[in-house]
DNA sequence: ACAAAAGTGTTCGATATACACCCATGT
DNA sequence: ACATGGGTGTATATCGAACACTTTTGT
């Protein structure tokens, strides 16, 4: 009985939601794309363990990681029985793939263009959406994976890309406002023939309840 | 490496909210109380493990399961390297304990009061608490520990145990109304020198979100 | 008659939702 | 001047919270 920590890597940019891919280079499913991971060593914590694994395969650095689910069902690797904590990771994208030696595998792809997945693999990034989408809307973990400075609008098409609805940019607005948990910085961000946008920053980037209340961010 | 499943059970009985513990009759922690549960096998899945255990620990049957999170630090078992996978299960009370070989272990404490637990369970409990709050506030969880029938005093004492608050007793009844998940049946229950009460049960037992949306069940 | 829990509606404040126009910039 | 996305407020509807008295039974 082996286990192993698997990592749904999600990361934004371009206003659309992505996530972290390998393409395996050894059986099973060779040539087939999974989620960055790996076996667990004998006195390594899991949390340990995944931090070690994106970082040998991805390069990648200053990941929040919230445990999921473990899939042990007996079938599910065709090598053995293999037990795999899952792990939501979020990123970034300032922060990305350094390119270390073996990042090469790694790859973004554009959430809902996920090409055929190894082992159970799919059901597993079903299962961390199905988890952002809930954190998304009761705690502040969109400051994990927003760049240090953003506009609203960035972080509204976040919300929107994760979510798979659009929101009304007043409302959002409004209700950002109401939570306090933003703060202007005094530059602006400019990206086209259009006004500057304002860039903020979250007040405490610790992950934390919003209003320690559920609490939904609406239409 | 060795993987275990452990079982955090709870039921309610007589307005309060109770956890089956289990005395250890071995090394480590003999003597002390425990979360029901034990290894997995080789070729066994993890529901199927933590119902086997739970079966043979306790004579519980008919058990609503669902995993919460896996424990996996260096240190948490004397005896070397286990990983444990805890479930947050729940029972009514009507079918509790018919008392197999093993059972015998098996008591119910009070939640609150707790005696000293064996390896990290203190832990496991306290998330187990903070997911089934949050659970019962978003879900019809509660049909899973609820008799059949059962009283909306009941009903409501069941959730003031768990959120460890008082509800108001027109509102939280005006909410249930509004949710259309339960219906009346004729039945009158009587246990007191006091006007009967009328036998409700749930529509529909299948675990599912209320509303499906993020809900608050309030004071 | 009294004690004890069951049952039942209304009012008020807070929050959610819907919605349209002006602003600053590059070309 | 126009095209593009940035920025702003108000009115209505829905939902949450507070609150007290009558009913039915056993003793």
């Amino acid at each position: 009985m082996k286990l192993a920590v698997d990592a749904v890597v999600f990361s934004v940019n371009d206003a659309r939601l992505r996530i972290l891919l390998i393409k395996r280079k050894n059986q099973p499913f060779i040539g087939r794309y999974a989620l960055p991971g790996g076996f667990v060593e004998q006195d390594e914590g899991l949390d340990i363990a995944v931090i070690r694994e994106l970082t040998e395969e991805t390069g990648v650095k200053d990941i929040f990681l919230k445990q999921l689910k473990t899939y042990g069902d007996v079938g599910r690797d065709p090598r053995g029985r293999v037990i795999s904590v899952a792990y939501l990771a979020l990123i970034s994208w300032e922060h990305k793939l350094k390119a270390s030696s073996d990042a090469l595998r790694a790859e973004w792809f554009d959430i809902g263009k996920i090409p055929s997945l190894a082992f159970d693999h799919k059901t597993i990034i079903d299962d961390a959406l199905v988890q952002l989408r809930l954190e998304i809307q009761t705690t502040n973990i969109s400051c994990q994976i927003l760049p240090q400075k953003f506009t609203l609008t960035q972080m509204q098409h976040l919300y929107e890309s994760i979510l798979e609805r659009k929101l009304d940019k007043r409302n959002f607005r409004k209700k950002l406002r109401e939570l306090d948990i933003l703060k202007e910085t005094r530059e602006a961000f400019m990206d086209g023939a259009h006004r500057p946008a304002m860039l903020y920053e979250f007040r405490n980037k610790a992950y934390s309840d919003i209003k320690d209340k559920v609490h939904v961010m609406l239409k």
